[in-house]
DNA sequence: CCATGGTAGTGTAAAACTTACACTAATTCC
DNA sequence: GGAATTAGTGTAAGTTTTACACTACCATGG
């Protein structure tokens, strides 16, 4: 283990970037630092990878001790390395994104759970290091991923509303959507099963709710991300206008 | 820069998938290994990160030590450290892949260039390491890539064919792409001017050269991708079927 | 100089997809 | 029972994608 002495090590860590999507708006979970340096500055929740860790575990480890949660979804964004990024030497950090439905959060005992705080995406101002930057990466990577991919599912609660899948979508996208178009395309990808229950106790007409089909998403997944709706004949051409997967 | 003694510091590196394009196929630049592990495998050419200097900065090093070049298309991709990846203790290494045009590349003197070696991606059978898994996670992103931005350009020389353009185009994407459509789809882009040369020394008839209109490609990116040819009235509606910026 | 071999270059019609747009339906609350 | 509020629905026009085959041009060799 100390083949590598002759070399520059550095210390390194991961954060993560936590999303939810609450009162029709994406949040991110922020940790206020209770010490030096940026003390009093919310921060990503992060922490040292350890000797016998892999880089994933780690992310894991650190969404886990926050919020008690597991079998989320967790991607590696990219890493973060300037020189200086860290004041009180080098740190070298790899950026993790993860989606939490947010009512299955419940604080978790651990001390610096306490002092997590969800934030609106839009009203986060300065934080600590240069974690503005990574959550700005994080979220342009996550608005990537929402059209290739039916990751929208993981925010909501099971039973969902189209008017609720709507939502979250234009708050991803940071754009508005047409009702009727929205519907259209996402109930063509086959990927949403018709609970044939309704809403309860809204003060108007309540919407149908939907539940994601996996078995279905996972057939897609095999069949190479080709979205080949009906019997379409059309080969996939990769050089289609806008040929990349896209969800919806 | 003692502040983290308490914590367990790594060995990082960069490592660098070096893509060119030639003889109609997608080429990486290899590393026969001198030493153990590995004496005598193939490897991406990777190195240590010094302790001032950016991670960016460290992949362009070396590229730069054994191509000889500067200001390359050069990208972060993704950072592997699972524990056990270097049989000699734990290393994380940060991947980036770089476009180049093979004419522009020569042996430098360098020790480590001497043994550099391209090889065709398709070809390429196991190395050392996880350098396999880097190679096709960078390839992969390449192939995301070539469909959001005009990075062929890259990897071919100043003037160039259509037909050589569409053939990079198939040796990056793996398919085949019918010859009418590339050209209407790449020419209605106006990223290319026209040269009004035509190819020489060739035994049949020559092909028009074009080169790449950078302005225009900066004019368009100002723009915001939004790829908005002609006058279309068209807003962008991010939900399209296949809504990524896409290139061509 | 003509025939051959080989690549360059070109258009169109059908299918698929995207866009724009406005009214009725169902429920609760008063 | 009327008001308020959100759910739900269809169509036509415009744009993009797809499929497809022939002529043009140049060099070479007989």
């Amino acid at each position: 283990m100390n083949e590598f002495n002759e070399y520059f090590k550095s210390a390194f860590t991961v954060d993560n970037v936590i999303f939810g999507f609450d009162e029709g708006d994406m949040k991110v979970l922020l940790i206020k630092r209770g010490e030096e340096p940026y003390k009093g500055k919310w921060a990503l929740p992060g922490y040292f990878v350890n000797p016998a860790e892999d880089l994933d575990a780690a992310a894991k480890r650190v969404l886990g001790e926050l919020t008690g949660l597991r079998n989320v979804y967790l991607e590696q964004v990219r890493t973060f390395g300037a020189v200086n990024r860290h004041p009180a030497g080098r740190v070298i950090t790899v950026a993790y994104f993860s989606l939490i439905k947010i009512s299955d959060y419940a604080i978790q005992a651990s001390s610096i759970a306490q002092k997590a705080k969800w934030h609106s995406i839009a009203r986060v101002k300065d934080l600590a290091f240069d974690h503005k930057e990574i959550l700005q990466a994080c979220f342009n990577r996550l608005k990537w991923l929402v059209r290739a991919r039916p990751v929208g599912f993981e925010l909501l609660p099971p039973k969902f509303t189209l008017t609720e899948l709507q939502h979250l979508y234009e708050a991803i996208l940071e754009t508005e959507l047409d009702k009727r178009n929205f519907r259209k395309k996402i109930l063509s990808m086959n990927l949403l099963i018709d609970l044939d229950e309704t809403q309860e106790g809204v003060a108007h007409r309540p919407a149908r709710l939907y539940q994601f089909d996996k078995e279905k998403y996972e057939e897609f997944l095999a069949e190479g991300f080709s979205f080949e709706l009906k019997e379409s004949k059309k080969k996939e051409n990769p050089l289609r206008k806008n040929a990349s997967p896209s969800f919806p």
